[in-house]
DNA sequence: GCAAATATGTCAATACTGCTGACCCAAAAA
DNA sequence: TTTTTGGGTCAGCAGTATTGACATATTTGC
């Protein structure tokens, strides 16, 4: 009795072997390197790394955002985050305004040459997740999300997918 | 009739705004970040970093590379991979035998304790993306499959999902 | 109002990972 | 025999992350 539900309980064993996983793993990792190379070249120009991406990015799309709630998205030290914020204050991509109900915090924005520099970056990214998506078709498109949001920490997933749908 | 046609290639313009697309490449960035952090934290006991789990795994995953072909799958230098490699080698993790046919080449296997070393990092891995996969389901798996595939870089897709089928 | 907690910033040291450039040797290929 | 290939190495530099310690302003709680 206890196996049959069991069975029921699981219906894709087949894909969970080890194999099925670290192919699963493995794509990821591709994805991924391929996914950041576009960006990186552009960003040698500036000469600026991967952290800046990801700074002007997050702000770029959550424009006012804490320095806190940036290092919970980013999950580096403030320390880490101060030398690329820093660099983008002072070149002018990124601004920052005191709070006004809490006049402790910065609260940050992207200036228009910020702003230009998300849209330079994103540009090959959006292009490379819309042929991704185009090729792969809308039902594949929400696995793709489904599984992806399974692989996330279970403590913040729900508050990653509200930020995500809340744009 | 040329407009109709195109509507019909484009099926999903919906899924192309931008807006889906950056939730898209958000997605990305939190499920890789997750992702990592299991290893991470394994690979501090070993005073090692994501690039020795990149090495381990692939040689794990391909017992008796080249070196040439191990810098083709990481898309690094050999400068890079040299000290990395070396640290494996030296605290034997991996082991380097000569090439029969090439006898320039130095073929790379884990050693019992790698092999190990590869299972403790694989892990947590492979339980998060079982986890993702038993809750998503079957038909959301191909799905992501399809999308992860669409991410790569043309030139290399085709090798890269064959050297995952074969295995 | 005063003490504690919070938001942010900064200095210093250290480690990991990547790069370029300049070499080297040994073995295979032309 | 010359050239190319596979692999290794030394040196230097840059980017990103860490921990630890400390400083300042502001808000909050008692």
């Amino acid at each position: 009795m206890r196996a049959m539900s069991d069975l029921q309980a699981r219906p894709y064993q087949l894909f969970l072997r080890d194999e099925e996983l670290l192919k699963g793993i493995e794509l990821l990792f591709y994805a991924y390197r391929d996914f950041t190379s576009d960006p990186d070249e552009i960003l040698r120009k500036y000469r600026f790394g991967r952290a800046h991406h990801r700074v002007v990015h997050f702000i770029g799309r959550n424009p006012g955002i804490s320095v806190a709630a940036l290092l919970g998205i980013l999950k580096i030290t403030k320390q880490s985050l101060s030398r690329v914020l820093s660099q983008l204050v002072e070149q002018e991509f990124v601004r920052q305004d005191q709070g006004e109900q809490d006049r402790r915090q910065r609260l940050l924005y992207l200036t228009d040459k910020g702003e230009a520099l998300f849209k330079e970056l994103s540009g090959p990214q959006r292009a490379r997740v819309a042929r991704a998506y185009r090729e792969a078709g809308a039902e594949a498109v929400a696995g793709y999300r489904k599984v992806l949001a399974g692989l996330l920490n279970a403590a913040e997933r729900d508050g990653i997918l509200r930020s995500l749908d809340k744009g």
